[in-house]
DNA sequence: TATTGTTATACTCTATAACTATA
DNA sequence: TATAGTTATAGAGTATAACAATA
């Protein structure tokens, strides 16, 4: 007899996790933000770089970052300009602007995160990151018994 | 400044559960069923019911669960009759040929979580669901001193 | 010839509203 | 008139391939 979903760990996880990403996305877009154009702000807030590079951090076709620099960029959130030394790459930058806009978004993921983690405590919540950051994200590593 | 994604425990959930999901749904797919099907399936087989207790079941909007229906149908797997009751109503039900698709869907679905929790023991498994059913689905009940 | 960014296209998913047949 | 199921349509999201500029 087949389990029901809600009786399996992954169906739990699967669906927690939707739900956690639902509630992020929508504090990701407190600024008026689309959830995405506030994903690449956080990736370019430590450094500069390419958009391939870019592109790579987050997982996304290169062809997908067009659309969304494009946003940022009329919003004044980001800037584009060319690299000098290789004037085929452009080099994507957060604004002053960009960082500010960030700086909310931020506390307002951060205020999402202690709705959903309300009920644990403190050491729960790093019991939880420890146990979440064992679950095995390639297969094959362990086929090959690494 | 802000924190990376990868630093905060709600990221790292969605993360992890969008990874969840995927293995999953691999595994939801292994018989040649479009992984919605096969939820569908499941969510079919301890009882049947009408199509729009199950699109409330499945959190779907009724209109989506036609094609759904017709491919399963069409597959032989699950088969629609008019409620005698109540001629608007269809009584959906999962047919041997779908109970036994259903068997192997299990199976993989229980290898797709062997692997994804193979590091943690049955006990950090069952703490992990403990800390996951604690999540908090619904931010109202807690605001209202629920 | 290869690489960076861009554009164009098509395909899937989802959400919505209109339609039918029954009640 | 309200409800169950269906159909049609449009929108967002995503994946792919072709393209222009530069190396």
């Amino acid at each position: 007899m087949a389990a029901l979903p809600t009786d399996r760990l992954g169906f739990l996880l699967s669906f927690r996790g939707e739900l956690t990403s639902a509630r992020i996305r929508s504090a990701l877009g407190v600024a008026g933000l689309h959830p995405r154009n506030a994903m690449t702000l956080m990736r370019l807030a430590p450094a500069p770089m390419s958009q391939r590079e870019l592109a790579a951090a987050m997982e996304v076709d290169p062809s997908q970052l067009v659309a969304i620099l494009n946003e940022l960029e009329d919003a004044g959130l980001a800037e584009r300009r060319r690299d000098p030394a290789d004037r085929r790459r452009h080099i994507v930058e957060i604004t002053e602007a960009g960082a500010a806009v960030l700086d909310r978004v931020d506390q307002a993921v951060g205020e999402a995160e202690r709705e959903l983690f309300a009920d644990l405590t403190e050491a729960e919540q790093t019991l939880l990151r420890g146990l979440l950051d064992r679950v095995v994200v390639d297969p094959a590593a362990h086929e090959c018994g690494e």
